[in-house]
Order: C-alpha cells, then structure tokens, then sequence
DNA sequence: TGGCAAGTTGAAGAATTCTGAAACTTGCCC
DNA sequence: GGGCAAGTTTCAGAATTCTTCAACTTGCCA
C-alpha cells in the first residue's frame, strides 16, 4: 500500500483548512468560473490567490483550463459539495446543541 | 455575525486534518472508546495522542467522561461519520480517474 | 499513606503554512 | 515589436502547528 487511506483524508481535510479555499469551493460548486471572477469576490490579492488556487490544483480537487488570457477553475468532483454540506450540517448541530445548553443555563439560573 | 459560516468550516477542516485524529474519530464512528484502547491501536506516545484528543475536545467534535481511573471519548455528532464518508467518496473518485488515465495513457503508448 | 496506572498539561525547538512584494510568463491588441 | 491585462511563481519573514520530554493530577489498591 502506498498511503494509508486515514493519511490521504487527513491530507484532503488539511488542504480544505483554509478560509480562501473554502469559499473557492463554494463558489465553484456553483460552476466553473474565470479567476477574474473569484478574485472579485474574495478581497484578497490575486498572488495570495493564487497561492490557494495551487493548493487545490496541487491535491486534484480542481482543475485549471485556459482560455486564451484567462484562466477557468472548476471542481475536479462535484463530490465536494457533499464534502462542505457535511461539515454545514456538522456546525449548525454543534451550534444548535450549544443554543440549547445555554437556554437550559439560563432558566436554571432563572428558576434557582 | 459573530464567526462566518465559511471560516467556521475552514476550521473544522483544519481540526480534522491530522492522521491521529482522523484514526480516533473513525474508531469512536464505531463507538465510545476508553483512551487505552485508543492508544493500544495507534502506536503514538501517550501525551501524543492527548494532545491530539485536546485539539478534538476544544472544537467540540468530541466529548470526554471520566469513570474511575479511565477516561472514554465519544463523538460529539454522529454527523462526524458522514464527513469522513463524504472524504474517502472524494478519495476514491480520484484514484479512480487517475487509474482511468493511466490506463488511457498505456493504450495509447502500447498503440501508438 | 505510599505507590502505581491512566491521562493531561506545559514548554521549547523543529517543521509547516501564510502573506505580501517583486519578478516573471502568456496572450492579445495596437 | 511595445505595452498591457491576467495569472503564476519565488522568496523572506511572521504565524501556526507538531513532537517530545518532563512535570503534574486523579483514582485505586495494598
């Protein structure tokens, strides 16, 4: 075996770790889009840009295609949009859980 | 807003981005586990894999309870479950077009 | 009470990752 | 060919994260 299957996936969550590659991926799970068009959403600079987009390219999980002088990204697999729905799901439970806590916190101290 | 959504999950991506402890939350997908089991499995120090257990505990993704002298771990979220699925779905479509690449590669190299 | 097993915590140095600045390609239009 | 727009690459310093070692709790049992 080449790389164990828990260090391949420790890799994939690492390369998604970052803010910039997150919201990449969400805006390209919408399509494929121009870099142009992601460096107008981000307010970041387009080298830090991409920096991030290489880290992507770099793992596979989008791919780069140019156009005459722009350049198109898209994702490698629509999978991903599960990937980030996952981890949505994941935040909203913890966050919701967390509400609950502290409502409970708070007619405790109401009661007592 | 306090925390945006997408730096919320750049974080839980980060969190997750570790072999020991996408290990420890595949092996807690099966159920609550004493960290002497945890230990016995992963051939890391001890204070390792505390340490590992701590970065896990702070993000909320899991709980720890003392009984007695051992202390067992569980999943915060059995949604944590379905991430790990939605990675080795993104994991193994890739290895999957890679091979097919590969192959297509061969061919037209045996053929040509 | 002493001692051991089970974990956790703190800290320092090594290794990685981030960020922004500057230089470098490519393609296009004049 | 000259110049500009669109991206990428390289690099150095700052910030994070990892790893290991040592010290510290807790609970249990003799």
């Amino acid at each position: 075996m080449s790389v164990p299957l828990y260090q391949a996936k420790a890799e994939l969550f690492r390369t998604l770790g970052h803010p910039v590659r997150i919201r990449v991926l969400e805006m390209l799970g919408e399509g494929p889009r121009p870099v142009r068009d992601l460096l107008a959403e981000l307010d970041v600079e387009a080298s830090s840009l991409s920096q991030q987009l290489a880290v992507l390219r770099r793992a596979g999980i989008v791919t780069a295609t140019r156009e005459g002088a722009t350049v198109v990204y898209a994702l490698s697999t629509s999978d991903v949009a599960e990937l980030l729905g996952a981890a949505r799901q994941i935040l909203t439970d913890m966050l919701d859980t967390q509400g609950k806590l502290l409502a409970e916190l708070r007619a405790e101290s109401g009661a007592g």
